[in-house]
DNA sequence: GTCTATAGGCTGATAGAC
DNA sequence: GTCTATCAGCCTATAGAC
């Protein structure tokens, strides 16, 4: 037995900060800041109520961290991208494929990007903000790109990017409800990640291939 | 000055019900049910806080009553397309046109399928989920009818809907927070729903229409 | 139908012992 | 760092006058 496990036996190697992280990023994702209650997140994590304003300075204080935390993560993987060189249809598949291994890893996140934009982004602190925004131009770039060296129409760069992370934040969000719905009453059962990535993936290959007959298209 | 004037200058010959219905749509819609509190919902309306749980019986009931007039309007709405007998393509378009009439509208539509998509449907009860999935089948009776009759690509029409209703639900969602991100930061201004409109229309049209060598594409 | 006053419950935060 | 006890504020709902 470590030193850390010393007392809560529930916990693994982890602390008393990062279980009251951890509990509160599930709860702030499924009922929101004010649908969470600081002593269901102490009980999740199997400590102290008293803890959260010891460590965060309040409830608040333990959201913005996880705010923080959250899109900063988020920032990082997508700055590889970014930065790549390889053709735009190719790195279009590639944000798509990060942003669900994303997902999948850390499922608060399309839920709490959700929760902000929703908000009108109220939670969201100027610090913040610059990071938040390079989220929203990842997408943009990679179809510039596409436009500029002629592999993609000439659409909306803009609303490409809220038509795609539309799509996958929805996805993810919606996925809980898909299983509590049941399978009996959905059409077809709850698809897998893969699934929805490969079918994202042709399905913005094929919106964006330029074919014969497209001029006349956009560019708004 | 008509009887229902009598009182409530501030309204027109809106009946104290109708405004705290208004009132708190608008505010369920920007912060969610516990972040609206009944006094603000009674300030907005001009009217006095004892009175929604006159009318509703409490919060909570005004808030089911709202979800209920919400759902069936949409229900009612789309149904129409539903029942329509014009080509799958053509039936696509209507449906997004119609959902971006009624967002446009009824601003308070998306963001609360949205929050009620994040809460897992917590708040929806039995009585009103039918209508709830009848929203999610729309989209997956025209692609099925596409497939069946060759217009469409052989996609899943499950994920389709996703996509579909995820880009529709975001958009409209997003644009309190693209204002307020501002025209300085965000690369273009906001866009007119008009322009969001012709886009997904097109987008999803190239996305589901078959082309020559795409035999290979899904089928899941 | 509408208003005032108030009750009663819950929540987040903190003081202080260990 | 952690815990117990407690408090002050807020929030919803209701009783009762008009």
């Amino acid at each position: 037995m470590t030193i850390s496990e010393k007392k809560k036996g529930a916990r693994g190697a982890e602390t008393t900060r990062d279980a009251l992280m951890n509990a509160a990023t599930e709860l702030f994702a499924a009922r929101g800041f004010d649908g969470t209650k600081v002593e269901q997140i102490a009980d999740k994590a199997g400590a102290n109520k008293a803890l959260i304003s010891y460590h965060f300075g309040g409830k608040q204080g333990l959201y913005n961290e996880i705010l923080a935390a959250t899109f900063t993560e988020a920032s990082r993987r997508f700055r590889a991208i970014e930065e790549s060189e390889a053709p735009a249809d190719e790195r279009l598949r590639e944000f798509i494929q990060t942003f669900a291994d994303m997902a999948t890893l850390r499922p608060a996140l399309p839920t709490m990007v959700l929760r902000e934009v929703l908000s009108g982004g109220l939670h969201v602190d100027d610090q913040l903000l610059p990071q938040f925004l390079a989220l929203f131009r990842v997408v943009q770039g990679i179809v510039d790109q596409g436009i500029e060296d002629g592999t993609f129409l000439a659409v909306n760069p803009y609303l490409t990017h809220i038509n795609l992370l539309g799509s996958l934040v929805f996805f993810f969000a919606f996925r809980p409800l898909s299983s509590k719905i049941g399978a009996g009453r959905l059409p077809t059962s709850v698809p897998e990640v893969r699934e929805f990535v490969k079918h994202l993936q042709s399905t913005m290959s094929r919106a964006l291939r330029p074919s014969e007959g497209d001029a006349d298209l956009e560019l708004a």
